[in-house]
DNA sequence: CGATTTTGACCAGCGC
DNA sequence: GCGCTGGTCAAAATCG
């Protein structure tokens, strides 16, 4: 378990502002962190950055501005400072607060700067974490292997043993992927390893239940050497699980997919069981034998969900609004396997803990109906792992709410939470990762997760190692939401043009993570 | 005419 | 062993 601090910077000087003020409600005019604001700017087009001290900006990510920190307050010292030419009476107490801010100023840098730190030690710890799952899981699968009477250097085996781009999943999946291995090598064990020649070329199959392809022949020869996906048939449990992985996003829409900046080709459709939709299946085009898939269906509930689920992971370059989003995919399902299932919700620029709502602009496709957005991670069965970002959830949440969602979890296609509100964080302070508002249990109870202010506090700091364990995870998710938005307004064509409900402005969010009861 | 979609068939897993 | 179901294939149809 990694350790967390038991107070941040921002407690002690708030205590610290207390005594020196004598009210632990009185504190000196709260400086506005403005992230992402787009009204920096004043009417007349003036930045009135340009006439900021250097000393009340703040730029702590030099990220190219995307980050721009700026503080407001140097508005206001401009416009102090003009007045102080109309009225010199008002001089001295403009600078006595022009010190005062600079002070806060630096209270702020001391934070940032302890959350900088925080977040290294805590990215240090999981480097190692996954230096020894992987260890440990590349000689369980060696061991399996060698029971099965298969090299794991073996022909195409050998490429996929090794380091590849899908490290960042495979060598994070050990504990789930134990399991996998330990059924793996059972299937291994009596499944049949096949040898074939055809013009030269020699391949293996090692059958497992989760390959069918494999045995079927076709298709294979001739694009064995090019499809990974055939190369993940035919190795052991440990891509198998991580295709079995899964990444859900349920969104409202009227359009028949969400943009997510790949290219995709329908393979099939079917009509599930439960749900009158049909489940539409695509693979990735972008690149000849890029493995991933994904599902498209509508929920039986309600037709304007839609659910697009998510498999693999890409073999090719992505362009950046199609990266952010598959970062998250496999962030998310990194999580899932590593069995630290848990909500990240990220600041936006009122400190408020739900990212969603920091967006004004958020995707027109994505019919947020209500002021209120919610996201939410749910994970199915432990043999059909899926994690849910739930960016659809009504955002009434009552008694009636939670009968409601009772009522649909026995639904099937319809993925379903118990959900229970959080408010944002006291004070405004930003719920960062670690953040002791989400809560994570052990596996198996990692299933079925409440993330909320309500949840007693004997949970809290669980879910600190959570979002520990997938540091990635937040900003991924962030980052996707981004993503979403920059794609919906270049796909404009083929979405919603409704922006009714769009903008967001939340105080209440809820995250929450359940088993999902989608077919 | 190549790319994409549609759709019926096939296959494997799973529960009974 | 049998039937159901989800997932995939591939030929045919459609589209640009």
């Amino acid at each position: 378990m990694i350790p967390y601090p038991q107070s941040s910077p921002m407690d002690h000087q708030l205590a610290q502002e207390d005594k020196q003020l004598g009210s632990p409600d009185r504190r000196p005019a709260v400086i506005e962190l403005d992230f992402f604001s787009g009204d920096r700017l004043h009417s007349d087009g003036n930045d009135d950055r340009a006439s900021v001290p250097d000393s009340v900006k703040l730029h702590p990510f030099d990220d190219g501005g995307a980050m721009d920190l700026t503080l407001r307050t140097g508005v206001l010292w401009r416009e102090n400072h003009q007045e102080e030419t109309k009225h010199p009476s008002q001089l001295r107490s403009l600078r006595v607060k022009l010190e005062e801010l600079k002070d806060e100023n630096q209270k702020l840098r001391s934070i940032l700067e302890w959350i900088s730190k925080n977040y290294a030690a805590l990215h240090a710890q999981l480097h190692l974490v996954m230096q020894r799952k992987a260890s440990i899981n590349h000689k369980f699968k060696n061991e399996a292997l060698a029971n099965a009477g298969v090299s794991p250097y073996g022909n195409n085996l050998r490429e996929r043993s090794e380091p590849s781009v899908e490290a960042g999943i495979t060598n994070q999946q050990c504990d789930d992927q134990s399991m996998v291995n330990h059924i793996g090598s059972k299937r291994a064990l009596s499944s049949t390893n096949e040898t074939s020649s055809d013009d030269g070329r020699t391949y293996q199959s090692v059958r497992t239940l989760d390959s069918p392809n494999v045995t079927r022949g076709k298709s294979i020869v001739g694009e064995d050497e090019e499809d990974p996906d055939n190369h993940q048939d035919q190795i052991s449990g440990h891509q198998v699980s991580h295709r079995k992985a899964r990444v859900s996003i349920r969104a409202r829409s009227d359009a028949p997919m969400i943009s997510d900046g790949c290219q995709w080709r329908k393979y099939g459709q079917k009509i599930a069981k439960g749900n009158p939709c049909p489940r539409a299946y695509y693979r990735c085009t972008m690149a000849i034998g890029c493995p991933v898939r994904k599902q498209i269906q509508r929920c039986v509930r309600d037709k304007t969900i839609l659910i697009t689920t998510y498999e693999g992971k890409h073999n090719h370059p992505l362009p950046p609004a199609a990266a952010v989003l598959a970062n998250t995919t496999s962030a998310a399902a990194t999580m899932l396997l590593s069995g630290s299932t848990a909500t990240a919700t990220a600041p936006n620029s009122n400190g408020n803990p739900n990212f969603l709502s920091s967006s004004n602009n958020f995707p027109h496709h994505l019919l947020y109906s209500n002021s209120t957005t919610m996201a939410s991670l749910s994970s199915s069965s432990p043999n059909y792992p899926t994690i849910t970002l739930d960016l659809a959830q009504t955002p009434l949440i009552n008694d009636h709410t939670l009968q409601s969602q009772r009522t649909l979890a026995s639904i099937p296609n319809c993925q379903t939470q118990n959900i229970l509100p959080f408010s944002p964080p006291a004070h405004g302070r930003p719920g960062f990762l670690g953040h002791p508002h989400m809560h994570m249990l052990p596996p198996p109870q990692a299933h079925h997760l409440l993330l909320s202010n309500q949840c007693p506090s004997s949970l809290m700091g669980n879910v600190g190692a959570a979002i520990a364990s997938e540091p990635s995870f937040g900003s991924a998710l962030a980052m996707a939401i981004s993503s979403i938005v920059g794609a919906s307004t270049t796909h404009s064509g083929m979405l919603n043009n409704n922006t009714s409900g769009c903008t967001n402005t939340s105080s209440s969010t809820s995250a929450i993570i359940t088993h999902d009861d989608a077919s």
